[in-house]
DNA sequence: CATATATAAGACTTACAAAGTCTTATATAT
DNA sequence: ATATATAAGACTTTGTAAGTCTTATATATG
């Protein structure tokens, strides 16, 4: 079995939310975030600092400080978030390069497989951050 | 980066494609299919016995035997040909059971997700064989 | 009936990547 | 000065996909 969206991707989309929950109200330590989502501490690190390098979320360092999102919830893709912690979304890897497959001229799955792949990519940009957020907290 | 169709899954499906191709002439030996389709002899063995077992091929042993489909092509779908090597699709582990997360109940993600699970699994099932025969061979 | 050709089944090994841990360095509020 | 936080990356563990090997069994055909 196969997971689209990895555990570890999982536990960062968490961070986010949660980020975006107090979005506003000055940064997050790493450790706060980390205990109210449930995600091992040291990995919630390392995935702070890949959400970091790729300027989804903002750090300030010292005491009273951590992470604070890059922009706002409504400006940011859950498919942001997935790409940047386990890489390009793929169906199959002969779809991520032009000449990946030399058998792809005769290939019938080929075509087929890029459609599901430009939508599974087009439904992941149209949700962001604060959507999820507000649908998680509906009920409340 | 992780695809959703995983290389022994593509391999399986060109096995499939092969046979299809071959479909009311006779069994297809492993050794002549694998060949033609540039997937290892010994991983293909394999992928038969499974696509076998799940009733999807046929078998008939000894000389001049070989392997044909269960069912004409336009009766079998991608979503079984990959769901029998590689197991049920899934967006996210927390969408196969009921149960799996027990977060699950403020969480914004998933209902989107299993949405998009929906889809894509619906897609596959509307994808035949004979369609990714025609679809491949439509230029000759 | 002997033999060559095919599938059947599963143990086993290898290779790779995800997940998780540990260590050291650095910035800053108080 | 010190405690608290991020920064960075090496390292270990674990899981699983991919690939190989071995032995058994069925059957067409000379």
């Amino acid at each position: 079995m196969v997971d689209v969206v990895r555990r570890n991707t999982d536990y960062a989309l968490r961070l986010m939310v949660n980020l975006a929950r107090y979005h506003g109200n000055g940064p997050v330590s790493t450790r706060a975030a980390a205990k109210e989502e449930g995600v091992p501490y040291q990995l919630a690190c390392k995935l702070m600092q890949k959400l970091h390098k790729s300027k989804l979320v903002k750090s300030r360092m010292g005491p009273k400080g951590g992470f604070s999102l890059g922009r706002d919830p409504s400006q940011i893709s859950l498919r942001e978030v997935v790409e940047t912690i386990q890489g390009p979304i793929s169906i199959n890897r002969c779809l991520l390069a032009a000449d990946a497959c030399k058998r792809q001229h005769d290939c019938g799955a080929r075509t087929k497989l890029a459609e599901l792949q430009h939508y599974v990519r087009d439904f992941l940009d149209r949700i962001t951050l604060d959507e999820l957020l507000h649908n998680g907290r509906e009920k409340e």
